[in-house]
DNA sequence: GTCTATAATGCGATAGAC
DNA sequence: GTCTATCGCATTATAGAC
């Protein structure tokens, strides 16, 4: 069997070497923009990351912008994959919530890339304002669904605003974050997600 | 009268004019610094900014780094002169906190700058990294002893722990701060704080 | 105290060979 | 598809004139 024909290409699609070279790309693109944000974040630490050149690297993705978003929704793709919160409701939701967070404190460099890059974006020019704009409004409409259709259940304790809850919630997940990161203490980010919740329901989780 | 002379110092202190220059560049580092973090702000824009050159501002700071630093400085300085936290304790504190939530949201510039230096800082390399894991811990600590002393005035709820309180009231902070800097909604910082200082509370405030 | 000039490096991006 | 070479620009910082 000659060199060239071991090379050939697998029957597994058209492109298999090139996806397989993007996705390569994209988890050393998240890598870089978690731990220097993206401003910071420069196309040759991610192409010195996975071994090519950046024009190499740009043959892939036409420019950095181009790069982030496509990272970002890598990185959305491998979390629904994990977690379907589409068809859950009340109660259910909320564990799954949990749960999500328990998982991200095993992956540090998850957390730190949506914490800063989510800081960093706050600046309406940055290229991922719009992507964490509507994904603050999604997860807050999920959220305050949750909470009406839990009050409507009388579930919910008295007093309790579905809305503010809902930013309670994100708040909480985010602030928790930041602290977790700086690693003062051992800090249980689930645990004290679902001691959040016990406040705000009858019966505790 | 001369030129020369209604240009010299007035009797104010050995480095007034020096002193004044210092501080405008200082306030014009901490905008900087606040839209776009401190690997990404530039001593350039600062410069420009105070209308003079990149040398000239380096002669007031020898790097980028002790701009940072004497910026933060200055930042608490001017919130310490605003708000002493020093002499309160219990229900005044846990006010007086939310009264410093409520400037905060005439000061976006300033949620700007801790919002983003917080999450970039992150990173132990960050210049700011000491800077904010002790500003967490002595924050922290303050309102551990604070629910403490509630705790035993019989003030806090009954299953509430003080150290969980303290972490879901600076995570809260910090979460509502990154909600509010993308405008979402109409979100005011102060009344959401004070909901979760009242669900931890037997007496609301 | 502030400037110009300059060094030395890093950046994102393009052109074109292979 | 990946490379080398290169452009043009921004960056932090220093040296030295005024």
């Amino acid at each position: 069997m000659t060199q060239p024909e071991m090379m050939r290409r697998k029957p597994r699609g058209p492109y298999f070497k090139t996806e397989q070279k993007r996705r390569e790309i994209l988890d050393a693109a998240l890598e870089v923009f978690a731990v220097a944000g993206y401003r910071s974040g420069s196309l040759r630490s991610v192409a010195q990351r996975v071994g090519m050149s950046e024009a190499g690297l740009l043959h892939h993705f036409h420019n950095k912008t181009a790069l982030l978003a496509a990272a970002l929704e890598r990185r959305d793709d491998q979390t629904r994959k994990r977690f379907d919160f589409d068809g859950l409701r009340g109660r259910e939701l909320v564990t799954a919530l949990i749960e999500l967070v328990e998982y991200n404190a095993s992956v540090p460099g998850v957390v730190e890339l949506f914490t800063v890059l989510s800081a960093e974006a706050t600046h309406p020019e940055h290229p991922a304002h719009e992507y964490f704009r509507e994904r603050y409004s999604n997860l807050r409409q999920t959220l305050i669904d949750t909470f009406a259709e839990l009050q409507a259940d009388g579930e919910l304790r008295q007093g309790v605003d579905p809305a503010a809850a809902a930013r309670g919630v994100i708040a909480l997940m985010d602030g928790l974050q930041v602290q977790w990161l700086y690693r003062d203490d051992e800090l249980d980010m689930a645990a004290d997600l679902r001691r959040y919740f016990d406040s705000l329901l009858n019966t505790p989780l």
